[in-house]
DNA sequence: GTTCTAGAAC
DNA sequence: GTTCTAGAAC
């Protein structure tokens, strides 16, 4: 079940291949049909291509928002939608398992994405502190907690956080709080959570 | 966001 | 000598 490419379309007399910058990615994996896993007239869930847990979605807007900060009150209703969906697919995909719903604070990619995520973290395609602190410090935004700032101040505003020096904390483990050494140590660790969770 | 790899850390 | 991380990628 190899998938088909299409990277050579652009060889030949025509214009020179212009490559698009990696930020906008999610715009092409919210296409791909080996990615998408649910679809309406507002949303797109797709797997994240390199899950960092068992089981990782993104819920993502149709329309063009690309990041928490152009969120403003008209679009409430659209955050509750995408709530729903990631509660939703999480449940049918890895029923009775943790999980949690939110942003990061800061994104790399553009348009608005949902995480939802299993938290087991066991994933070979999660390798370094930047990845573990992005899930499991207060980097890691509740979707709650965004929907209610939307609501009680009409825009998002997480600058309070200071985004960037939470991926630099020391590692800790999110079950149990034990500071790890290094990720391969980190890893090893949190297997044995595996059972309890 | 990932890949690659130099050089730090062990 | 090997493991691990952090920074460049035109």
């Amino acid at each position: 079940m190899s998938k088909i490419k299409r990277k050579h379309e652009d060889e030949g007399q025509s214009k020179p291949y212009k490559k698009k910058h990696w930020s906008l990615g999610l715009l092409d994996s919210m296409t791909d049909p080996d990615l998408i896993v649910e679809e309406d007239d507002l949303v797109t869930v797709i797997k994240d291509k390199y899950p960092k847990a068992k089981f990782h979605y993104l819920v993502l807007p149709k329309e063009n928002i690309t990041n928490l900060k152009r969120l403003n009150t008209s679009n409430i209703e659209l955050l509750k939608h995408i709530h729903i969906c990631g509660e939703k697919i999480i449940k049918k995909a890895a029923g009775g398992r943790n999980f949690r719903l939110g942003y990061h604070a800061v994104a790399s990619m553009s348009r608005l994405h949902l995480h939802a995520i299993t938290q087991d973290f066991d994933s070979s395609c999660l390798k370094t502190k930047k990845h573990w602190n992005s899930f499991t410090t207060k980097f890691f935004v509740d979707s709650k907690v965004i929907i209610k700032q939307l609501e009680e101040n009409g825009k998002v505003d997480l600058a309070y956080l200071n985004p960037s020096e939470l991926l630099k904390a020391e590692l800790k483990c999110h079950v149990c709080d034990m500071k790890q050494g290094n990720m391969p140590k980190l890893k090893a660790h949190i297997k044995q959570h595996v059972q309890d969770a």
